[in-house]
DNA sequence: CGCGATTGGGAAAAGGTTTTCTCAGAGGAG
DNA sequence: CTCCTCTGAGAAAACCTTTTCCCAATCGCG
């Protein structure tokens, strides 16, 4: 197919000044007909650009970085080795970047301060033109201080330093979008079930939780923490069900709000086994749509998607707008989540 | 802590010659003191780095990249998005390579081969010294052609090119390791559930499998080959329990091989759903030790481990030395699994 | 004291590209 | 025919560091 366009796989990469040599003209000359810049006829140029088609020139980026002052290479520091959560980021950040021409080097920073200056200086070093720091919780700093380094810096799905642009989710957006899709379905007596105490995101959905609630007159039920795994949404099924929920009557929940898609499983699997029917007698609804877990739940799981990729996406871009001197307001955006419905919480009554 | 080491967060990165200029040397002695060549007084070496340090000298590595021709960095390209396979795999690589002072340049080439054109061009415009490639799958082609690139290549975990070097886990072997578990383990009627055909892991996993009962002389169930699903691992322990066994008697197996975690957990589930006992009347192993998934079965899971994360260092190291210039076999090299046991096979019957 | 050897340090080239200046020649106008 | 203005293209500096070669001064020895 392109038979002609892969010519001499240089074992030695060919430089400018050979095409010159070949072509018959300077390397100013060359280097300009290459760009487009510079005054020659139309005829010299093409035959300077043919020649280095011939030789399979390409120019050399390092030079160029040197002399631009621009690298075309952004650093992206992680700690979360694990993934779930920022392998969407890094996907979306990446996409970003390439289409835009420029590479990313991946850092793991683990949670170890030494491996993160080690892997900032050498960013640095190598004249990355940015830096994007990602992490698997919004409400922890990478081990790594990020300020004052020459270059721009972006946070996404991290916490970031005071000043700083950030990228984060809107959790509590998030919860009322799922906690107003039970109150569509009719759904009364909503429970939530979610992590440790710990977790900043698990007050800013709880506190969505009992907004929605509130603003619709329906029944507040504490929300139960835990910790983010299924056996704990097996044990709070039987807090929920078995226990005399003391102030909001006897009445047992329609609907469980989960914070996250493994305790979600959890509490499909115990409904299930004490005989409920999801979504009939219980609805449920996840959060994170951590896709693996939330199609293999019986029936598939609805949930709340953080929109990661997006917000990778958007970190990327506003980074290469800094990069390119457009200034940008300091301060954290959050970034709207959305629900992705599967069949965990039944159709609305009228449908 | 540091308060002196961290002086002028420089705008603009100091150079080397501004440390000669204020250090009263030229250049060419200020390279070798910081570098350690050349002769000089002890006190000019010293007054030196101690300029250097105090104006927080850092030399930049596009100018050193560019002499020595040696970049200090290597391509990494992966088609796995989802990345439970290649995250372990990156994170070996990463880290091998960052403590020799490497950097890594992550490339999602997704399966598009424009995709991996443009950064495979991208890399070697930024001369990195070296590139590896990694996938999801150990028998399929990444969409690139990385031969007679002009820099060394890796292969880990995913289909190699002829004559090149990989590094893949040996799936027979981690079969083995499962099936002759069972068999210490004094169970007798093991079967295999595991992936489709169209994956040759599957092929060899159960070719293994088959072995190993033969040379134990138990009997040989044919594999079940389905999806990677935990619902076929539901369906196939509907097979393998209500069907006829046809040629093989009317026993139920006590022992369940699975091609992957996730079967592994349909299979455990669907058990306890009819009343078998985990690991008492059946034993499960599964494969991948997918720690997030294993932990999350009842009882916990064992589970083959790849090692990809050895993987990965062994496979950076290798690049490394294969920059460094020393020469290596070409050949697919196979590396051991380990059995990763938790509760899901029993104890020995003496233990 | 003279000569060779050693020592401390600098000048310059190299690496590949971009960009600014400069310049020779051609063309046109007067 | 002369002068001015373009036009096309090249020389050279710049980016920053490393390394090779070189030189001047000092030292030791006879």
């Amino acid at each position: 197919m392109v038979s002609d366009a892969s010519p001499a796989p240089a074992k030695t990469p060919v430089t400018l000044r050979e095409v010159a040599a070949l072509a018959g003209v300077s390397v100013a000359t060359a280097s300009k007909a290459l760009n487009g810049q510079g005054r020659m006829t139309a005829e010299t140029r093409e035959r300077i650009r043919e020649t280095a088609q011939r030789l399979g020139f390409r120019p050399n980026s390092l030079a160029q970085s040197l002399l631009r002052r621009r690298s075309f290479t952004v650093g992206l520091l992680t700690n979360d080795t694990y993934g779930r959560f920022s392998l969407p980021v890094m996907s979306g950040i990446s996409d970003a970047l390439v289409d835009n021409g420029v590479s990313v080097f991946l850092c793991n920073v683990e949670d170890d301060q030494r491996l993160g200056q080690l892997h900032v200086d050498a960013m640095l070093d190598k004249r990355v033109d940015g830096i994007i720091a990602t992490g698997k919780r919004i409400d922890r700093h990478l081990p790594v201080d990020l300020s004052n380094l020459g270059v721009p810096v972006i946070y996404a799905f991290t916490q970031p330093d005071p000043g700083a642009i950030a990228f984060v989710s809107d959790d509590a957006g998030g919860a009322r979008l799922a906690v107003e899709h039970f109150c569509r379905l009719g759904r009364r007596r909503i429970a939530h079930v979610t992590g440790p105490a710990s977790f900043a995101v698990v007050h800013a959905r709880a506190q969505a939780y009992r907004d929605v609630l509130t603003e619709k007159g329906l029944p507040v039920m504490e929300p139960l923490l835990g910790s983010w795994s299924e056996a704990w949404g097996h044990q709070a099924v039987k807090q929920l069900f078995d226990g005399k929920l003391s102030k909001s009557g006897g009445e047992k929940p329609d609907a469980v709000f989960c914070g996250n898609d493994q305790i979600a499983r959890g509490v499909i699997d115990a409904l299930r086994e004490r005989g409920l029917d999801v979504p009939d007698d219980v609805g449920v609804i996840g959060f994170d749509n951590w896709q693996i877990v939330a199609e293999a739940t019986r029936p598939p799981l609805t949930s709340v998607d953080m929109n990661l990729a997006a917000l990778g996406r958007e970190a990327g871009l506003t980074l290469l707008s800094l990069v390119g001197g457009e200034p940008a307001e300091p301060g954290i955006r959050k970034l709207p989540c959305r629900l992705v419905v599967r069949q965990s919480c039944g159709r609305p009554p009228d449908g």
